[in-house]
DNA sequence: CGGGATCCGAGAAGATACTG
DNA sequence: CAGTATCTTCTCGGATCCCG
């Protein structure tokens, strides 16, 4: 606020970017838009993702209040992921982003 | 294609990110959206980046066909950039995500 | 089962100096 | 003016081991 750049860490934009910026938030969210899932679940959708990764993306994801995550005090653990309010309004940015994909980036480019 | 988890990579949503996942991609794009800009004018508006950085990331928006480099051959050297029709289709997103920022986003928050 | 804690490498990002 | 070339720093993401 007191530095006139700061035009650039306040906008909008910088700020969706550093919350659905890191590797898989969008595609975590993505997934979750169908519903909620269980962390193995999730696990098991993304191989490429360690567990550790994985934890610390949904974390991140539920501090900035894009997902609930709701743990059932059952044996064995059971701990399920599921969008927000804030979370499910995004989904249709990402189904524009999704679809926008499709048309301009030619499968077998680069 | 050979593996059942190239859909993650295949992901329209994988690849936009790819593109526009750099720190300064969607603001530059963003900057470029109310018309071409040279060089200098982009390093003014955003001091934080460095020369390097923002070559960098204007020249892989370049590859990915997002923004037209024009040489013209002066002296003293003048760059213009650029949106290209690719980029110009993208700037609806950017003005959605602006949006949504503005709306879900606490301007006080964190 | 769903994590936490720790260590580590790669690549992103920053600082600085030089050039056509 | 608009870069290029290094060098350094730092953050992200990955691997591994441990826990309730």
């Amino acid at each position: 606020m007191s530095k006139n750049t700061d035009f650039v860490t306040s906008c909008p934009l910088t700020k969706v970017q550093k919350i659905v910026g890191g590797k898989w938030k969008i595609v975590i969210l993505w997934y979750l838009s169908v519903g909620p899932k269980r962390f193995g679940q999730i696990k098991r959708t993304f191989p490429d993702i360690t567990q550790a990764m994985l934890t610390k993306q949904l974390r991140e994801l539920e501090e900035d209040g894009f997902v609930h995550r709701e743990v059932f005090k059952e044996i064995p653990p059971r701990v399920e992921y599921s969008l927000t309010a804030t979370g499910e309004n995004f989904v249709p940015i990402l189904r524009s982003m999704y679809d926008w994909g499709e048309v301009h980036l030619a499968p077998a480019e680069q």
